[in-house]
DNA sequence: GCGGAAGTTTGAGAACTGTCAAACTTTGAA
DNA sequence: TTCAAAGTTTGACAGTTCTCAAACTTCCGC
């Protein structure tokens, strides 16, 4: 495990890779739960129905697009919405995703 | 040609499948084109790199999501951004794309 | 009517991606 | 030090989809 995941700044993020990242309903599942949680989340405690390797993949490519922020604390990861800086960049794209 | 293609109603849109539209680049470039234009557009008269089938594909796919609406005049078809209904259904959804 | 213009349909190939299984790494606790 | 817990990595497979080519349909103008 790499100790410490990369994370693009928000002046990197693009659109077409965060519209590719929430397409598919596992991640996009995944943001809307950190969204109502007033908490980070660990990779384990989420509510999807893929294994564990494939939610691995699903959280690589949320954290490449700059959806959410990971970080561990012992052997567990944990994952942050990173909103604030979502919605520099793309204002009003995470409210508009809620909805659904 | 099918003399009048079908539409869903707003009440039958679903975000997933409007995402799954708007995540190709061509189809997203469609709608930006269509957004940024104060005239409907015929399909032969976009700005796309692809080929005449697969523009036909890809409208289909935006007009079954809800996106666009679809017309006759003549052999041309023309195509209208369905910005009311979507900003019915998907407040802010559309604005949140016009930045990329 | 005839030919051209504008799209559509169908078929097929290439590329991508979501999924799981198995083996591995790291950390915390007994 | 040993073991279990939590994720990661790698490999492989299946399903989807983007793309083009070729043949077809419909409509307009000559």
């Amino acid at each position: 495990m790499a100790r410490a995941p990369q994370h693009p700044e928000v002046s990197e993020f693009e659109l077409q890779q965060v519209l590719e990242a929430i397409v598919d309903p596992v991640r996009r599942s995944i943001v809307q739960q950190l969204d109502a949680a007033d908490h980070d989340i660990k990779c384990g405690d989420f509510d999807i129905a893929v294994h564990k390797s494939t939610a691995t993949h699903h959280f690589k490519v949320l954290r490449e697009a700059g959806l959410i922020r990971q970080y561990y604390v012992g052997t567990s990861r944990l994952n942050a919405l990173r909103r604030d800086d979502l919605d520099k960049a793309f204002p009003g794209l995470l409210d508009a995703l809620a909805v659904g």
